[in-house]
DNA sequence: CCATGTGTATTAATACAACAATACACCTGG
DNA sequence: CCAGGTGTATTGTTGTATTAATACACATGG
């Protein structure tokens, strides 16, 4: 039911966008897949159903989603069921290059962060 | 000079500060250093001089530099000249948390985003 | 057929970031 | 001493972003 922090600085409806992305590129949700209700997604995190629809209006619009009419949204069909990986780690490389750039500020030893990061993966 | 972009969805005063933050503890800007002054930063990025200001002020308050009347601002003498591998890393959690997150929604190997991550670091 | 479920257009409230233009208080350094 | 360098407080404006409240159009499905 989508991971949602309110508090966050990043806008609830990118969180939304963004992990539709990552979720739909990497298969685990797949073509046709009809997606919660705006209403059971605002009302199950307590949020505004606009907000929700916002962010379903954009993943339309992105070519993500598909209006079915008096049922929902849908995972669009057009959808290649799971983008290649070069395709997902594309998806990946601003946020790896925002790391590597703070670990160089931080002047941290890189063996040191990919331990960190392996550890993270495994769970 | 800091790295700034005014495009980035993340406000210019806030790149500042985060970036002093790693750069003092990663011992990059040592205790008594002095920083460029508000004018020269704004003018060469053109961006506000109290924007600059701001981050500055932000960066006093948290005890990262220092007021010298007359001269500027300069890292704090109080500061630890380098923070601690383990308290460099903490400041790199967070960042390493969503990383994960996203790679798993992604379904990507882990193996593959650390090779990708290592070749970042090197550079 | 119509109650019930979709998504959404519209409007508004609120907050925030950045800029602009001053003026000010302070210290340095020749 | 004083010209020129610090940072900063103040006030106002602009543009934008985010969320919320409400009402609406529409299709489903028993």
């Amino acid at each position: 039911m989508f991971a949602i922090q309110p508090t966050s600085a990043e806008p609830i409806y990118r969180q939304i966008v963004e992990q539709l992305r990552r979720l739909i590129a990497g298969g685990q949700l797949v073509a046709g897949e009809l997606l919660p209700s705006v209403r059971d997604v605002a009302g199950f995190h307590a949020i505004n159903p606009m907000t929700v629809s916002r962010a379903y209006g954009m993943a339309e619009t992105e070519g993500l989603l598909e209006r079915l009419r008096g049922k929902g949204m849908a995972v669009a069909a057009t959808t290649r069921s799971t983008a290649t990986q070069a395709q997902r780690m594309a998806l990946l490389e601003p946020q790896l290059q925002d790391l590597a750039r703070h670990a160089r500020e931080l002047e941290l030893p890189g063996d040191a962060v990919l331990r960190r990061l392996g550890r993270l993966l495994e769970e």
